[in-house]
DNA sequence: GTGAAAGCGCTAACAG
DNA sequence: CTGTTAGCGCTTTCAC
């Protein structure tokens, strides 16, 4: 037992030994203290406390994780960070959870399947408490059946997966657009376009379908012709909405899927000098700002966007906590905001 | 606080001894094969990687960082993620830091200097390798201070702090601001008001800044009734530009500092009855979406917000790196978009 | 009440 | 080339 006196680093940060020896205890009794477990007496306590703030001592959490196993964090992967409506859920996730002391790792997939593999992998190896994700793709989702089937708390958002055994938060995604296109419908529109995205899948697919079955109640035939495949950008739904709109026989009618492509078809509309509702009614799926300071209004489909955060938090700290009752699947309802954007059309000119 | 019940049965993850034991050689050698480092038989390193595979062994990052000190993760503080500005931000680090192997934890503020105290403090318990901070004050920033002093690599982001030694990536906001007044002033508006943030301090303090000195300039005076000071949230500057045009002697113009309050200011000057530009002329602080939505457009005064985050990573990620060249502090121009909502006043009038 | 000691999973000297 | 060994900082039995 000669010289123990480790070679002082110069900017070692102090660590639970040097608040011992300090306090002159060994670390068992300093951690004790420190973390307020087990026996430890009051003058040995308060010695400890008075050393901890002296010397500035914070807790590694790498090392307490390493012990416990675990990280206090949770990971998001939203398709897309910079989509106001992952912004805002993220921003609610982040404030929920600050009050079960857990932080928030953020990895967009930028709507990557295979982005969004590596992220999980990623998250997995930092042995994060649990995640919640906007899947990618309805595809190849083995790597999200792996966490499931390993135990990881998992809550999907905003997009299902059919069989996928953990929670889920989404919207009516069908309900809502079949409501926006009756009405379209209701106000004598025939050829209605449809500009969708094939990344998003879960999401857009059943946006769709609602769509379709809106078109097939009414007897009216959905052509390919009216349908525009396109991304959730600004850009491709510009390029969309003007290959839509340029051929002869113009549809009346747009419907788009998420905010994005709304901004971009009112950009291409615009620079096509087609007004809504004059030229083209319009409704979107998604609420957004922009919507209300177009003139006319723009009508759309709101999801609950404030409810979806707090929900899947919740959901996902029960996990955590170790409940294992069933997978629940909350479906939110949507409303239809109807402003502007829609006028009646002729049935004859129709 | 909300310690967890009973922990969860998450399955055992492999480990390099699982893989070792498979592949039939010591834990030294599978890690050496698995990080392909030293020296490795081709036909053992063959049987580890084999082993991994079939195993699924992924390496536990917190082990990996207990033993180098560091977690391979970069903490962002935004002021407010939700705020279009900082979520493009968080969207460019995330991006560029990907190409570096290292994950974004990002943690908002909410403009809140007690807030960004905590988190920093858990990020640094984190032993995050760098962080890249828009400060939420201008007041006490001991902590930051304290982060420089330890050699934790640090980058500030849209607001400067007047004497911290580290590298800081802003915009001209003095700048830009003067020459939007300028604008004002050279359209014959004598009566411009101004709402600004008291919270963003740095940034707001620059932009009232330039502000004063293109009307000290002129020879107007800077009068307090034309000044508001608000928050940067759409409600707030909605209050702030009800107050500032219900006065007689209504101002003839009015410039606002970040794009919420913009926003804010174009939905209480249309429920006022107020038409832009004939009844009001406005210029905002930071290009937006919306900008180009309303009729007339806005003008504004646009930031290269695609510039900061790249930027703001290849000076962190330099730091972390080991560089310690003297702190550098990047300030980009800003750009003066005229678009329609400024319009000629008349001398006699104004 | 308190201390000694055993690891969590990983890496890196240092010997063979 | 490969194995042995020693911790990183922390928590938690298990003795005393």
């Amino acid at each position: 037992m000669a010289e123990d006196g480790p070679p002082r680093a110069v900017k070692r940060a102090v660590t639970v030994k040097d608040v011992a020896a300090a306090a002159q205890v060994s670390r068992a009794t300093a951690a004790r203290a420190l973390n307020g477990y087990g026996y430890v007496g009051d003058e040995a306590a308060r010695r400890v406390q008075e050393a901890a703030e002296r010397l500035g001592y914070r807790g590694n959490r790498i090392a307490q994780a390493l012990r416990q196993g675990q990280m206090p964090i949770v990971g998001f992967v939203p398709g897309d960070i910079q989509n106001p409506f992952f912004a805002r859920v993220a921003h609610d996730i982040d404030a929920a959870l600050r009050r079960s002391r857990h932080s928030l790792l953020i990895a967009s997939s930028d709507e990557s399947l295979v982005q969004e593999q590596g992220l999980l992998d990623n998250l997995r190896a930092l042995n994060v408490r649990g995640m919640i994700v906007a899947p990618a793709s309805e595809g190849d989702n083995r790597h999200l059946a792996r966490l499931v089937r390993e135990g990881v708390p998992l809550v999907l958002i905003d997009r299902e997966l059919p069989g996928m055994e953990c929670d889920s938060v989404t919207v009516d995604n069908e309900g809502g657009a079949h409501e926006a296109i009756g009405l379209l419908i209701a106000n004598g529109h025939r050829r209605i376009a449809l500009i969708h995205d094939a990344s998003r899948i879960a999401t857009a697919r059943q946006r769709r379908e609602g769509y379709l079955r809106a078109l097939a109640e009414a007897g009216l035939p959905a052509e390919d012709r009216l349908i525009a495949v396109s991304q959730s950008t600004v850009e491709h739904a510009i390029d969309a909405t003007i290959r839509l709109f340029s051929r002869p026989e113009r549809p009346t009618a747009l419907f788009t899927v998420d905010s994005l492509m709304t901004t971009g078809a009112l950009l291409a509309l615009r620079s096509m000098g087609l007004a809504v509702p004059r030229d083209v009614s319009l409704i979107g799926f998604d609420d957004f700002d922009l919507a209300t300071f177009t003139d006319p209004q723009i009508t759309v489909v709101a999801q609950p966007v404030g409810q979806i955060g707090p929900l899947a938090t919740k959901m996902l700290l029960e996990r955590i906590q170790g409940s294992d009752e069933p997978a629940r699947h909350v479906r939110f309802p949507t409303r239809l905001i109807a402003r502007g954007s829609v006028a009646r059309v002729d049935f004859g000119r129709a």
